[in-house]
This record gives C-alpha cells, structure tokens and sequence, in this order.
DNA sequence: GCATTAATTGGTC
DNA sequence: GACCAATTAATGC
C-alpha cells in the first residue's frame, strides 16, 4: 500500500488512500519507468487508463498542422495525465512525452470507474480537478487571444517559475526556446528577442538554456496591469 | 576535436 | 509577428 506513504500529497490517489473502498484498486496499480524523449501518451492512442507522475517532469501536447506543436501543459509529481480521455472519450487528444527519466503510475479505466461510483470524496476530488482545468483551459484562451508575444512569454516564465521554482537564481526546469515557443503560441525567433530584451531591462538573466527570473514582481505586474489571471 | 543542433540576429513580407 | 537565411554558440559523440 505504498501510495499511503507517497510523497506526492497533492496526488488525488494518495489523498484517499487511507479509505478502505479504495484498496483494491491500489493494489491494482502499475508502476513503471519511462526513459526521456519516450512517449507517455501516443496521439490518438486509444484510452486505457489513466496516470498520474510519480517522479519527473512530462510535456502534454497536441501536434497540429505541418507537424506544428502546441505543448498545453507540463505536469511534475503528483501530477494526472490523460484525465481527458477518460471516462468520455475512447481515444487520447494529446500526446505526452516525458522530458526526462521520469516513474509513472497508472490505474485502468475499469478498475478507476468502479471505485468513483462507491467513494464520494474521489470522485468530488476529480470533478474539483476537472472544474479547475476547465477554468485554466479558458484563461490560456483568453490569453492566447489577448495577451501580446512579450507577455505570453513573461506569462510562461511565471508559470514556469510557479510550478518548478527556482533555486541560486535559475529555474528548475530548462526549456529550449523551441519549446517555449510551442508553449507560448510563437516562433523560436520571437522567444529570442523577448528573451534578450527581457535580458537588458535587467528582468531576466540568461545564459544560453539556463533562465532565471531576476525581478519576479515587476514581470507579474506586467500581466496583472492588463487584468490577466495568474493562475495557469 | 569534429559534427550536429540550438540560439542569435538581420532582413522580407 | 511569421518565415527565411546566415552566423555563432553550445552540445553530443
């Protein structure tokens, strides 16, 4: 019963480990290894279950036309991939891959249904989930919509920032700028110049792969003056 | 150390 | 603000 033990409190497993109803599926549970750079979840894969990051960090992403990839998210432990599959659809709309050596857990469909149908706290801690990727789905939008090149970029900084964290001045997480572009919605050229521009103000440091964010304050206020939510 | 890939910069539409 | 091209920096083997 080893996810009664699991550092990933955040994890809505682990949070309702202790009920009784719920050990069976624990027991059912698969962990396994994936290498960096291997697909974690295949685009169009047909569903089988669902999986939530043990270890590591994992890009979730959907490939568009000309091969032209939006990342959507990026998920660390504790984290669900493939919830949207799940339940509805039969098929996976994104792809996920991991961005390093990372441990996964997986539980089947099956096995997950029958225990949301008896724990009402489960499955009141998935809907909670779901309304709030809704709510952030909407907000990257209205972003997406509004928000200019430099500020999607200072936006995913923050995010980056939020989620990974930083420590001696540099993010946990180095993204190359083709990434940050399919990230924010814009070229890897664009990245660069917001990038050394960011540089100049002082706002940022930069050294080739390693970012780090030298006035987090003043970027947030950047965003925030133009009424964005800063909660992606 | 060399070869491949990533980042930077300038220019055009 | 995207796409293309040329140069330079960084990284893998």
């Amino acid at each position: 019963m080893e996810c009664l033990n699991c550092k990933n409190t955040n994890c809505l497993i682990s949070k309702n480990a202790t009920l009784p109803e719920i050990h069976e599926l624990l027991e059912k549970k698969h962990k396994f290894r994936v290498l960096k750079g291997q697909d974690v979840i295949i685009e169009g894969a047909p569903v089988h279950g669902i999986y939530f990051v043990f270890k590591g960090k994992v890009k979730i992403f959907k490939t568009g036309l000309l091969g032209k990839e939006q990342i959507n998210r990026f998920a660390q432990d504790g984290d669900i991939i493939g919830h949207r599959g799940f339940g509805a659809g039969q098929y996976h709309k994104i792809g996920a891959m991991a961005m390093e050596n990372i441990v996964l857990c997986s539980f089947s469909s099956v096995e997950l249904l029958k225990v949301l149908k008896t724990i009402p706290s489960l499955t009141f801690d998935f809907m909670s989930f779901y309304s709030e990727e809704l709510n952030r789905s909407e907000t990257k939008v209205r972003k997406f919509a509004q928000m200019t090149v430099r500020e999607k970029v200072i936006d995913a900084l923050l995010y980056i920032n939020r989620k990974f964290g930083q420590t001696s001045g540099q993010l946990n997480f180095q993204l190359s700028r083709k990434q940050m572009a399919d990230f924010t919605g814009t070229t890897d050229e664009q990245v660069t110049r917001v990038f050394s521009t960011l540089k100049k103000e002082k706002l940022i440091l930069s050294n080739g792969k390693k970012i780090g964010i030298n006035d987090i304050e003043v970027l947030k206020k950047e965003i925030n003056e133009h009424n964005y939510f800063l909660d992606l």
